[in-house]
This record gives C-alpha cells, structure tokens and sequence, in this order.
DNA sequence: ACTCTCGGGACTTCCCGTTCAT
DNA sequence: ATGAACGGGAAGTCCCGAGAGT
C-alpha cells in the first residue's frame, strides 16, 4: 500500500500524464481529480500529497502535453528532407489523427480558449509553449522577422485545428485548406530568399 | 394576455443576451442559470419556462452570438473603401479590442475549445457560423477556390484571437503578426487577379 | 433527477432503511455515508440534504432499527398461545436466526457496546427502546416487580446474543443454555402465581 | 544487547496495556495506532516493529484485558466466605465501578459487540475469554449442567454491563435488576443441592 | 526508535441543473 | 415568475495504517 520514494516520483508522473491526456480530451472543468487518480491508478485521496491544487495539476500537465507535442513536432522536422521541414512540421499537425485524439494533441488547440480566460499558472505555461512552438518554426523560417512569421504561422495552424474539430464531418475541408495556404506561404517564402 | 406573451418574448431575450455575453466571457461550465437570470433580472426559478435545458441556451446564446459578430463584421466590411474591405475585416477582427472583449466578441474564438469536444446542438450551431463566415470572407476573395483560402483565412483569424488571449502581455505582437500576414496574402491575391 | 416532496419522503425513507440494516450488520464506523446512500440508490451528495450529519442518521437508524424489533417481538407474543407469550418472545429473540442476521435483528444487542460509550442521540435512543423493551417483558410478567424483573430478562436477552455471535460455532449452545434458563424462570414465576 | 531486548519486551507490554485501556474505553475504531503509542509514551514509527498490524495488537489487548478480569473476579471469588463465592463474582462484575470504568473492565463487555462481527483473531481470544469465564463460574455451580447453566449466568452478566452502559442515568437500575436475579437463581441452586 | 511520507478514504461544504409548489 | 427543494458531484481537509529512510 505505502511505497518508496521512487515509486511515489512514479505515481506523480502517472498523474500528470493522466492528466494531461484527459484534460485535453474533455477538458478541464469536465475532469476531477478524482477521474485523473482513478486512471492514474489510485484514489483521490492521496492527490494533495502531490499537487497544492487541482490547478497546479492543470499547470503541470499543461507543460508536459506542450512538451509531449513539441518534441513530436521537432522530430518530424528533423525527419524530414532537406527545405521540407516546415512542411512536415504542418502536415504532421494538420493532420486527422491530430484532429480526432485531442488526448496526445496540442495544448494550445486543446485547452488554449478556456486558459485564455483566467490569469492562471496554467495560462503562463501555455505562453511558454507558444513561444518555444514559435520559435521552432522560426529556426526553419528563411527571411526577415522569422519570428513574426512564425507567429503568424502557429496563429494558423492552431486556428486551423480548432475549426477543424468544430466542423464535425467537414474536418478534412478545414485541414487541406489551411494545409494548403500554409505549403503555399512556405514556398513563396523560400522563393524569395 | 397579448401582453404577457411579448413580455415573455422580451424575458426570453434578455436571458439570451445575457448567456451569449457571460459564456464568451467566462466558458460555459462558469457560468450557472442562476447567474444568466440574475444579469437577466429575474430569478432561476423561471428559467425552464423558456428553455428545455441549460445546453438548449448555450446553443440558442450561440447562434446570438455568431449573428452578432457576423453583422458587425460585414458592416465593417460594407463601410470599408472598395478593394479595401477584406482588410477592414481583418483589422476589425484582429484588434485588441476584440481580444480583450471576449464578451462581445467572435463565439468562434471564445468556445470554439469547449464545443469543438462533444457533438452538441450548440457544435452545430458553432459550425454553421464557422460556415457563414467563410462566406462572408469568401464573397471578397479574388481567384478561384475562394472557399478554400477563405476557410484557411478565418482558420488564421480565429486562432491568432486564441493566441493573444493566450499570450496575455504580448498580445499586440501577436495580432500584429497575423494582421501583416493576412493583409500580405489579401494584396497578392488581388494583384494575382 | 429531481423529486417530488413525497419522493423525497421516500428517499430519506430508504436512507434509513438502509442504514439500519447496515450500521447493525458491520458497524457504525465501517459504514460510511456513502455507502448507505449508494444502497438506498443515490450517491453521497445528497445526504446532507435530509439529514444534519451522520451521527443525526445514526439516531434515525437505531430508532427505526428498535421499532422493527419491537414490532416482531411484540408479534411473537400476541401470536403466542395463552401463558406462553414469554416463551414464544424468547424463543424469538434467541434464534440462530437473529444470531446470524444482525442486520435485521435487535439493536442492543448490534450496538449497544459502541453506542453505550459516548454520550450521544443515538444512546439517549437506543436507551428508549431498552425502556420500552422491558415493558414489552413486563406486560407479560407474573408477579410483584414485574419492570426489575424485565429488566434482568432484557439484559440476559440480549447478552445471550452477544456472546452467541462471539461463539462462533458454539453459537447454538449459548443459545440453548440462555433459552433453558430464561424458561425457567418464567416456569418459577408462573408457578409462584 | 541483553539490555536493549529486555527494554523492547518491556515497550512491547506498555503498549499492550495501554491498547487493552484504550481500547476498551473508546473502541477499537476510534483509537488509532499513533494513539495507542503516545499513550505508551512512544512514537507511532516504532509500533510495526512490535506487531504485525493493528490487527495483532488488537487481539493481544483482548487476551490481556480478559486474563486482567479473570483474575479480578477469581481473586474476588476466593476472598469470599465459603458459599458466598458467586454473589462476591457478581457483585464485583455488577458494580457502578465496572459500568463506568470501562478502560479496566471485561473485553466481552466492552468489546463482543465489535468484535462479534468478523472472524478475526481477536474474536477467537474473545471467545477463549468467554470460555473460561464460564469455567469460573462453573467451578462454583452447585448441581447438574454447571457448564449450561454457567454460560447462561455469563450472558447475564455481560448484558446487564452492557445494558447499563446504555442506560446512562438508570444505570444503577439495570445492575441492580440483574444482581438481585442472579443472587436469587444461586440460592435456588444452593438450596436444591 | 523517530520522523516523514505515501496512499486510502471519510466527512463536510458548496454549488449546479432541474423541478416542485406557490 | 419566485423560492425552496432535491439529488449529483466536486474540492479540500483531515486522519489513519503502513512503511521508508535516517
């Protein structure tokens, strides 16, 4: 029943990706503590021996999912050939599979209008990530103010996602077009440089 | 009698505006019946006179709320000099008074996250809005496959709004980006044609 | 969901119900309120909406608990042939079968050691039905201080069953060796009359 | 070395009194490990160095509790005047004394009805309890069935303590009732032998 | 032996959606 | 239309049994 150090570092671990998973799916408010214990395999009792607040759990498990997909993103950067990074990098979240499992998608698509609200932890955590999203796009960017560019371009395909989850059966519409106007900004781009 | 029944009609408003006002601004989960009857002036007690279920008026304060945006966009619009409306749109929606005013603003923006989840009437809702949006831009897109950039256009639109709420002290440089961005692909689209 | 005042009537009806039956089977403190509401079909939340506190159902429980009993004991009397009550009520009580089926059986004997301890509503209650069980006695009790003499056949009642249900498979010889001596003694006072 | 086990034998029985007291008092639920231990002017870190589990300290504090009363009541029977033995056993257990302290009374009174409830070891040394208790009593029984009429005698015994205690006020009512019909079945044993 | 930690679970308070009763 | 009621469910606090770590 009681365990070692280490085994209790793991169960918060299993919390947090629990959480992180759920949050995203169904959403913050929809998800009590008591859901994320019980599929992090406890009960809710112990939470508090973890977190101060449900909210520092949300703020945690923000940082983690936006970590989680930023990684993803890198790599499939990284994978990809040479001047077609960029391109990889939208089609990888442009993709359906993105749209339908919110559970292991972005943060920012998933949670970003309700932490838009409040003046949260959570709100800051998510800040970050939309900086270090910018900036991964930024260092693919050819051209003057990369990073404005790269702001504009993670406005897209955030934007572009959460229409695409809002449009039910027309979600395949949503995400070639803005796939398309995002290819076409990255070749125009490289074009001129 | 005759009386009663415009007084009812009038009652039924007054909730509705309430409802699209307050769920923009705080999420639907915040915000209770009783809190949208009392900004309303009445009582909780008479909400279900009026509506079915909670969810009937998050639908119902939807639909409100996507006419109200809509209206005011193509006024902007329709005020704009010629050839110079799709960027009185752009500016209009991408001002900080529209970030900061999520109440009155875009429902895509503001509960496009938390609907975009389950399959609601107020989804649909959402969706039908999402669609009447594009044709408004799409009515002023030059070139063929309008329909298609213009869906990409408000996929950028929604989510730049998304990203300065998000980005809480740099929400200037955020809408900035995405306006250069916009306003960069409205002129290339118009000197294509 | 949302009930009538007569199905509330009902509900905390079933609370009780179920309470009794539980306290008496495992215990005051094994016994949580939720677990009482989820056998009366309704989860915790609403408990504290019929009663003050738990100590307050405790209470409730031990009165309706002590009223059933009553009820039956007094049945077994009245059913009983002319000079046999006593025996029959006896017989009644010191049963295999209420030995074995605490729930349903008699509260002094169920509860009687961990209520006898605080100074609580529900002793103050359990000390009622105590009273009103040596009456049940008395009526049928030849001769001079019939209430002392119920007195002592309450408690040689209910210690029988106590220490039948510590017996474990002895159980039947406690019994019997209870019954034989309380028969007796009815024999003694019947003759002495 | 010698030192420190002869000084652990000796935490070891400070903590069996104290449980035997405690719980007693105040039930097996309501007094925890850590009480137990303060008490035994320890720590609770050290308890499961001692014993298996609360479980095993509750069943040691039984065995002592009832060998404490045992000896009690023995010591009582054999400081009575020859034939007085049984009315000096009963007068001892049927004190106001014993009703009120119930930290250093009998464990069947204190504790049957707890402990009657599940198979544990404790209700098997309870039950050992009860045994030769009535072995005690039956030492002193004049005539055929002592042992019958013995475990009858016990249940007496137990349920009026147990009645008493729930009494409160009429406490000293109950243990009289009872004395006086015990005192009376000894004579009629004593005189039919 | 002591201190600290972990996980379990109970009680209570609060609030929400919904409906009844007026 | 009001106000109270009912049932659901969450957050948080507290404490317990058990064990880890020093």
């Amino acid at each position: 029943m009681r365990n070692s150090r280490a085994e209790a570092a793991q169960s918060r671990e299993r919390i947090v990706i629990a959480a992180a998973r759920m949050f995203r799916a169904d959403g913050i408010d929809a998800v009590s503590v008591g859901d994320v214990m019980k599929k992090a395999g406890m009960t809710h009792g112990g939470f508090y021996k973890h977190f101060a607040s449900k909210e520092a759990l949300v703020a945690e498990a923000c940082g983690f999912a936006l970590r989680e997909t930023r990684s993803r993103l890198r790599i499939a950067g990284e994978s990809a050939e040479k001047g077609e990074e960029l391109k990889a990098i939208v089609d990888t979240y442009l993709s359906e599979r993105h749209v339908e499992n919110p559970a292991g998608g972005c943060a920012l698509a998933a949670l970003g209008g309700e932490l838009g609200r409040a003046n949260s932890e959570a709100r800051k955590t998510l800040d970050e990530g939309r900086a270090a999203f910018i900036s991964l796009i930024a260092q693919y960017w050819k051209g003057p103010d990369a990073d404005l560019s790269a702001s504009a371009f993670v406005s897209a395909l955030v934007g572009a996602v959460i229409n695409a989850r809002i449009a039910g059966e027309d979600r395949r519409k949503v995400l070639r077009a803005a796939r398309h106007a995002l290819h076409q900004r990255i070749e125009e781009s490289q074009r001129a440089h």
